[in-house]
DNA sequence: ATTGTACGACACCAAATAGTGTCATGTCAA
DNA sequence: TTGACATGACACTATTTGGTGTCGTACAAT
């Protein structure tokens, strides 16, 4: 039994600034190990750790193991859940442009 | 010195499923007071109006005093952030399809 | 004028979060 | 085989979060 599939959301997820920088770097490299991280954020490498992990709970990175370092990856996919909540609000924020149109036609 | 620009970040806003049930509320209602919000929690007036008014802090709800009530009203405008950051990621849950295209073309 | 409703502001509390340091294990390299 | 590196797991800590109850005030209605 891992620990691993304790289901994390994927909005508490991409909360977190830190967590926000490392899918953009997993973005940008495709793979990397977690001493590669590291060097870009100010915490230590615990706490990078850590971070990784919430993301793979929510399962928005994979790792692979690969001689003494672990390879972490991006799976944006996750995301389309954070897509669908937002398509339904979207004609909210143009409504103003909406309305304002209607007003004029007054 | 208000306390409401206290900037709260939209991700973190979002985060919580309380939250993002009171935008829902609020969109499909336009206007509404506390304690019509309430009825629809498990948790008590107090527990609902800190989070609204952390929503107000992410400028994601508009409030005005009706009389006696305050009546609250959703501002998605601010949800455009998080649109603006997951399109960046769009391709990449994509490229599953696109990459077995590719595997594919051999 | 009095009473009841709606609300914001506070004080308080438990649990989760985000960070730290340390230790044990596995692996590469000399 | 010895030593340095990479990592995960653990114990610990401070701060934030999400909830509670209570109080004072403003307002509406009788």
């Amino acid at each position: 039994m891992k620990k691993t599939d304790e289901k994390r959301d994927v909005f508490v997820a991409i909360a977190d600034p830190t967590r926000r920088k490392i899918i953009r770097l997993l973005a940008d490299s495709d793979e990397l190990p977690l001493h590669e991280l590291t060097p870009h954020f100010q915490m230590g490498r615990t706490a990078v750790s850590k971070h990784l992990m919430i993301l793979r709970e929510a399962n928005l990175v994979t790792n692979r193991k690969a001689g003494r370092e672990t390879k972490y990856r991006l799976n944006a996919e996750p995301l389309q859940e954070v897509k669908d909540w937002l398509s339904f609000y979207e004609k909210f924020w143009n409504e103003r442009a909406a309305m304002l149109k209607d007003i004029l036609e007054d």
